[in-house]
DNA sequence: TGTACATCAGTGAACGCGCGTTCACTGATGTAC
DNA sequence: TGTACATCAGTGAACGCGCGTTCACTGATGTAC
């Protein structure tokens, strides 16, 4: 055998990661073979070797996105006991941080491409819903009460204000989209208690 | 002079109107002007006739939109009185109602394109930050607190709960997410009161 | 240890298609006389 | 009233560019002997 088949898992990782950042940073549908490949530091020629297409391409940038939001959540609900707060203000500061605002590329993927979920195909639509249903039994665990739908609402509150936020050409109507989701999520949590 | 102007400015609005309904069912970046063209009944040569360019006809169906808007949320309020309910309920039920879920065309620009605006050019997103300013002004005036954040947490609920109703890949849970966060706006509404 | 060879990740040119834009032309309408 | 003409909304072919995809080739790596 030729060549290291790590090497080239090594740069499938890279592009991947690349790929993942991007399509959150600038939309499924800008994310360019060519440019991404040379983000990686590649040529797009490249690209067939580790990609059947650019939809599969996608789909597993988005599979990697989903992992590590997942993970993040864990991290953020075990950061809260340290913090001596409650798991979902732990969860909602994190989400509607000025920071999360200006870091798309690195921040949770349905914050990101839920608008343009509804025109994607059908296995990333999929894929983003499995990512609803993640996140929600993420903050109904973090909630003192277990209202379903309730818990539904505040994942709309929390996507709604971040795509919002990020949407604005206006950094202090920003803040304050993001400031009033958190109290109006926070009140909803302690009302119910 | 030959040929009719108020002819060629009844196509200019058909096209407008058919622009407007395809880019809030579509996307901006999906509105093409030969298929855009077609479903006014003309050919995509016809164009500039109308429109400097593409981006130029998306402004403008854009504005067409906006002001679609601004006359439903006029008589949503009016619609509160003779219904007996408040104008934050008549308001919150229209938007999070199954009729607009399945509607883009023909609903809030701001619920189509939230996700998008982020991507889009200057102009557009400086004409949706005055669509959000203008739907939070409505629900300011229509709620019984004016907590100025708050109100904004109400628009970032409804937008995002239609954002991601839309998104998802299953009716039912669409459908919780619109009632979910229906019942999170008018219980946010009643404990301030 | 050294040399010839096979493998295969990556290269870069080329192809095909869609789409925004341009432009020479058409033909229906209204005006001039 | 009728005829010739000017105007201009609309037509449809063509252009140029970007981008996903393909493919013949390269050259570095590791193996065989």
């Amino acid at each position: 055998m030729g060549y290291s088949q790590a090497q080239k898992a090594e740069s499938k990782q890279r592009v991947l990661e690349t790929a993942s950042r991007q399509i959150r940073e600038n939309g499924i549908e800008a994310l360019g073979v060519a440019e991404c490949m040379r983000s990686a530091g590649l040529t797009h020629g490249a690209f067939y070797g580790h990609f059947s297409s650019r939809d599969a391409l996608i789909l597993e940038a988005l599979e990697h996105a989903v992992v590590q939001g997942e993970k993040r959540m864990v991290a953020l609900a075990a950061d809260a006991k340290k913090r001596e707060i409650t798991p979902l203000q732990s969860i909602a500061e994190s989400f509607l941080s000025d920071r999360h605002l200006k870091n798309p590329g690195n921040g949770c993927a349905l914050c990101a491409l839920a608008g343009e979920a509804r025109h994607a195909n059908l296995e990333v639509r999929e894929l983003l819903t499995r990512y609803v249903h993640q996140l929600a039994s993420h903050i109904a665990q973090a909630r003192s009460s277990d209202h379903e739908e309730l818990t539904l609402g505040i994942v709309a509150t929390i996507v709604g204000a971040v795509t919002l936020a990020r949407a604005v050409d206006d950094d202090k109507l920003a803040k304050s989209i993001l400031a009033g989701s958190l109290a109006l999520v926070m009140a909803q949590d302690s009302v119910v208690q």
